[in-house]
Formats: structure tokens, C-alpha cells, sequence
DNA sequence: CTATAACCGAGACGGTACGTCGCGTCTTCGG
DNA sequence: CCGAAGACGCGACGTACCGTCTCGGTTATAG
């Protein structure tokens, strides 16, 4: 589960004095619940800082009070959904990675994580702090599947190990993109689904290249 | 040379009648050109109709009389650019894929087409005819340098040919997707420079994988 | 009937040249017609231009090579209504006072007389040709009545001769004045109806006033 | 002193909750005042409701939430004009009317007032409200004079007591239709001075005809 | 047990951009 | 040269959200 990074969770303005009637904690929750309800509903565009307020049953002061802009507010909402992703073990390389594949597709296929990433990356191309703020809340997060399939694969001994951790580092990287790229262009430029026989031709695809380089 | 599917250049309201002042061209290209700039200077989120309006030298009703929204607008601006992507032959499919590899990830770098592209995107998960028209001004368009480059390796003999035309189209939609994805989500996701030294890894995963597949 | 006094009409440019196509004379009527029935239906604020172009089968080009402006038409449309007022003669100055208020209170009561008289008149206090142009073709037109009226309450003996020209003109102004604003202010601002029994009143104190003054 | 007939001063609205931040009172004042200051600008036409925002230096939804339209705006703005007439006792009926001739001519020779006054009446042959909110914002609140003026002149006996209520109440609403009338249709469409003679003409003549009908 | 302080809802505020409408002008083709 | 058709630059419209700012009122801890 992730630990919600509002500004009240921030070190920094947590405990700026203990007195005084300290923030409902049911509004919190119930704001990314609107947020994600309303992304389904109305999609990144229509969707409104006074609408999600709304439907929170929350003043929009409020949202304001913890988030200072929309992009991060639904950044947090939509990042919960990422830490669903899981590995678990089906015993070979392959099969880790095409699960994962099927994952990450199913949850693309949901419209409030689809129309999310996409404007909050749109929009992270001209705003550093928001650009931080997904690679913290979503993308660095799930580049441990990547890490715990390798090293499951290489105890394996399908992949063979790597001393130089620099290298190590930037192939995680390298097959991240790979994989997430794939599955995010299919679903959502291509617009095609990713079903099984698509996730196997990938899956094959991208383990052998890997069974190659490291031969 | 992109030709631009504007409103007027549909063939079924192109002639709505030959009576009339007719449209000016200069004004679409006027437009065109200032959309652009305006992307380059303000990004996807700030910019507005109005002021393309007024780099372009145009009344704002002009704008609408051509395009419904910013979104198809800035489709058909971003468009052109795509086109300038080609694939001269480097004598080996790893050379050509490297290639074609830092082309897209130094077009991906122009800041009006990485905010453009992510922002049309993410508005087309909700919006079929936006979608329809990105495929059609952008995504296909693009296809035509995978299918070039399999049919030079395959003339080299470093791929073999494929008999199933069906198996052939869907091996191009994933050389396609894996290309595309992999370059947007390390540019603008991981938000980590394509250099040559990353083209070089990803071509050798890509095309290894390939010759593996074919194999 | 009014001579219309439309461009074409005015003598320095009717004849600009006598080669050419000359200009359609139902263009005219018809869009005097059209305007009439565009103030019934939509009232002053709504008209428009391009909807009276339309209502007359014409183009809106075609108006404004015969009138300037939205204001200048509508005192054109609406001065021939005002020409119907005639002055029968009914035996006695009270009865023809009478006559003439009920008239005119039956004029105003059409839609197209009373919204347009008082728009264009306010329309005028910020513009000097606009007044001139409603003095000329409404006001001026309509004070035939109280000269023609005196001059036969005169030969009747219920009035005196006025033999100082001047002060015969003035006499006559305020009377029009009086008659003109009283039945406007009823029916306009007061907005009640001008019945006989609120007309007979009028008179009988307009009447009682002259007569007295008179002596 | 009006009362401004603003929504938020309308029983039924004021109290949709004492909850939330008030609404400001300067603002109101201040796009008054404004709006008094765009008439005499600008006459009624070319009165637009931003350029009264930012006169008053407000936003234009805060006029937005305050008045419907235009009309209801200016109406509300010109009223206060009109209750700076008053009946200064002068001794007699003549007096008392030639003064407040030239007082109502006087306030028409404003420009603020002649131009807002016709455009709102002309627009009220086509708005019941409006007509309405015309009535009980400017008309009948001057009525007061035509009554005191008549209590004053039965008490110096220059004119009789009229018995019957409705009567009486006929009578007045002619003698106000007959001032009011005669003076606006002097002002606006004669557009001709109310001098000192012309108010000296008038009143012999009302008071005469006044006397004549109640011996 | 009260004072203080930060919270909460509601909603008005100054702004900015929207997408539409009408104006009066212009440019084309055809009669 | 006129007339229809309709695109053009312009400017105002009335609306929708933005993010901020009062309000009155609530709920905690501190004294």
C-alpha cells in the first residue's frame, strides 16, 4: 500500500504545532476516491477541482489545504493503483514476464489509471516538481518488479549475473522502458488490446533478446 | 508532406458549394505555424485559441471554422513533424534501427511535439475521433519505417520472410509498439536521455530478440 | 406613402452611372417588409442584420449598399407606418383631437412601432444623424396634423388666428408635444391601454387648456 | 433614497443560507456608479458589461451573479437619479409645476439618464420583468409629486376636492402621463431646450386645462 | 473549563479562457 | 455593375473553473 504523499504527511508541515483541531482523515480518503471516481466519469479534462469536492462531500478549500494543484492531487489517487501490481513466481522467466505484461495491460485497460498517467506525463513535460512526483509516486515503485524478476530468473539461472551494479542498473532500466513502453503504446496509441497471444509474442521477444545478450 | 485533414479538406464539405469567399490557405498554414510556436513556448496546458489566434494573425472564428478543438488542432500542427522521419539505409538492420532510434528520440526532444504528443494522447482515451485521427495523421504514417526496414533485412537475408500476411502485419504492430514504446516512455517517462549508448543497448535487445524469433 | 430615403434614392448617388446592372426594386421592399416582421417577432435587441437579409431571400451585402447601419433601416421600415395617421375631418376640434389619439395609440400599440420607435430614439441622443434622419422622416411628417387641425378649428371659429408667425410655431410644437408624449408615455411607460374613455380625458384638458390660453 | 432592487436584496434570495462569505457592498455601489460613469461614456449601446467591471473594478461574474442582464443593471443604476426630484412649495399650482418641469428636464438633459431611460423602455415593450422592475423602480415612485402637488393646490383652493377615489386616481395618472410625456417627447425626439418659455407655455396650459375641466 | 488554534462547510471574489454570435467588410462566382 | 454566398477581423457575450479569500461554526489540545 502506499503511503499517500499529501502535504500533511510531509515532515515539514506535519507537526507545525499540536494544538488545534487536527485534518480529517476521512477526507483525505474520500477525496481520491472522488478524484478516481471522477476520472472514470468525466475523464482528465472535464474533470474539476469543484466536482471532485463535491462528490467528496468536501469544500474545495479543503483539496486546496493538501494538494496544490490537480495534477498532484490525481497523481496520488491514480498511484495507489500501480502498487496492485505483483510477481508472483510461475517458475520460469517467461512466465514472470508475461504475467506482468497481463497485469500492467489490465490495469491500463482501466479508464481512470489509462486518461490519468498519460495528461499527468503530458503535463510533467513542463513541470519538474510534478515530473519528481511521478517518478516517486509510480515509476520508480514498480522498476522493483523488474529487479525482483531478475534476480529470481538468475537464481534461476536463466539470466546470468552481473558484477558491474552500473550496468546491472541500467539494464533494469533499459528492460523497464522496454516493457512498460510496449504495453502503454499497444493499449493506448495503437489501441489494440494486449491479449494473450500478443503478450507471448512480446514475451518472447524480449527474453530472448535478453538470453542473447547475455550469452 | 503531410496533407492536412482540415474541416475544408474533407471531401465531403469541401464542397458545400463553389459560391463564396473562398478560404484562405495562408491562414491555415498561418495557424498551423503559430500553434507550433505556441506549443514550443507554453506547452500543452497553457496554450490557448486565442492566443494562437493572435500569433497567427487570424481571428479567433477562423480557428473554429477549421477545427473543433485544441485537440484536433494541435494533432494536425504536430502531424508534419512526423513526417520528417526517414530510414536511409545503413547497410545492416542493427545500423538502421539505431538510426531510426535516435531520430524519433530527437524528434521526441523538440518540446512541441513531446507535450503535444502525451497531451492528444491521453485526451484520446476518452475521444474516439481524436483517436481515429491521431492513427491516421500520425501512428500509421509511421508504420510505412518498420515495414521498410524488415523488407531491406529481409533482401540482406539477415531476417527471413514470412509467408502468413497476417503473422507478417502483427510481427510489424510489435516492432512497432516495442520501437515507439520504449523511446516515449525512456524520453518522457523515465525522463532519461536516448543517447547513443542507450540506442545501442535497446537496438542489440530488439534485433537479437528478432533474430532469435526468426530462427 | 413615404418616398423611402435610401442611398440609392439620395440624388448624388443614384445616378453614379447609368451603365451597369441596375439595382432590384423588390430588393427594397422586401427588405423593408422583412425588417417590419423581424421587429414583430424577435424586437429591437434581437434583430439582426443577417437574419433580416435572410428573411428578405437576400443578401446581407445588398443591405448595406442601401442603408448604413442596423438603426438607420429600422427608422426607413418603421417611418411609413406612421404616414397611415390621417386626420378626418370628425365637425368639431374636440372630436378630431380624438380622432388623432386614438390613432396614433392604435399605432403604438403595434409591436413593430412602439419597440422600434423608442429604440431608435434612444439610440439618437449619441447620434446627431440619426436624429435628423427620425425628425425628418417620422416627427416632422406627423405635425401636418396639428397644423392641418388648427387651421380648420380655426375656420371653424373655435380657435383664434395667431398672427405672429413665430409664436404660431411654437403654439404648434408644444402641441405636438403634448399630444405625441402623453400618448406615448401611456401606452410606453405607464403601459395602459389608451381607451376612449383615457382619450376622451385627454382631450377635454388639452381642449379646455387651448381654449383658455386662447382667450 | 432607493432602495436597490439587486437578487441579493430580493427577500426570497437573500436568505439562501447566512453561510459563506457575503457578498460585498462596495462592490454593489462601485458597479453603480460605474455603470452611471460607462453611460455618460459611452451612451447605452456601446455600455458593455466588462467595460463596467472594470470601471468599478470588479470581475464580470460579480455582475454576472448580481444583475441578469444589461437592462435589469441600468435600470437599477439610473433609478436613484430620478429621486432627487422633489416639490419645493412656491407659493402656487404654476409655480409648483413649472418647477418641477424644469427639474425632470434638467435630470433629462443628463446624458446618463436620457439614453439609459429610452433604451430601458424601449426594451420593456418586450420584457414584462423588465417593464415591471421600470414601474416600481422609477415611474410610480415619482408619482409622489403629481399627488403632493395636487393636496397642495386643493388646500390653497386652487383646485376642488375630487370625492371619488378613482377619480381621483385617474386624474392623476393623466396629469403625470401629460408632464412626463410632453417633457421626455420635448427633450428626446423634438430635441428642442425646455427653457424657461417653453416651461412658462406648458404649464399655462396644463394649469389651464386643469382648471377649465374642474369648474 | 475556558482559551486558543487549526480545522471545516459554504460561497463570493478577481481572473482567464472558453466557444458563440453579430457586426460590417471583403472576395469570389455567376447573371 | 449587381447580387448570392460566405469567409474574414473584430469585439462583446455569458459561462465555467481556477485558486484565493472571508465568513460562521466545530473540534481538538493547552493552560
Amino acid at each position: 500500500m502506499v503511503a499517500v504523499m499529501c502535504k500533511h504527511t510531509r515532515p515539514e508541515t506535519v507537526r507545525t504545532g499540536r494544538t488545534g483541531r487536527p485534518r480529517s482523515v476521512e477526507a483525505d480518503t474520500a477525496i481520491l476516491e472522488a478524484t478516481r471516481a471522477a476520472l472514470v466519469a468525466l475523464g482528465w479534462s472535464k474533470l474539476t477541482m469543484g466536482d471532485v469536492a463535491t462528490r467528496a462531500g468536501v469544500a474545495k478549500t479543503t483539496l486546496y489545504r493538501r494538494w496544490t494543484n490537480k495534477n498532484e492531487l490525481v497523481v496520488d489517487a491514480v498511484a495507489v493503483l500501480f502498487d496492485e501490481l505483483e510477481l508472483p513466481d510461475r517458475g520460469s522467466l517467461i512466465a514472470d514476464v508475461e504475467g506482468v505484461v497481463l497485469q500492467f495491460a489490465a490495469l491500463l485497460a482501466r479508464p481512470e489509471a489509462k486518461t490519468a498517467l498519460m495528461a499527468v506525463v503530458a503535463e510533467s513535460t513542463r513541470d519538474d516538481a510534478l515530473r519528481i512526483r511521478i517518478r516517486s509516486a509510480i515509476v520508480d515503485r514498480q522498476k522493483r518488479l523488474v529487479l525482483e524478476g531478475r534476480a529470481r530468473a538468475q537464481a534461476r539461472g536463466e539470466l546470468p549475473y552481473e558484477d558491474d551494479p552500473e550496468a546491472a542498473a541500467h539494464s533494469a532500466d533499459l528492460i523497464f522502458d522496454v516493457i512498460a513502453g510496449a504495453v502503454v503504446h499497444r493499449v493506448l496509441v495503437s489501441a489494440e488490446p494486449v491479449d494473450q497471444a500478443w503478450a507471448r509474442s512480446f514475451t518472447l521477444l524480449l527474453v530472448s533478446g535478453l538470453a542473447s545478450l547475455g550469452s
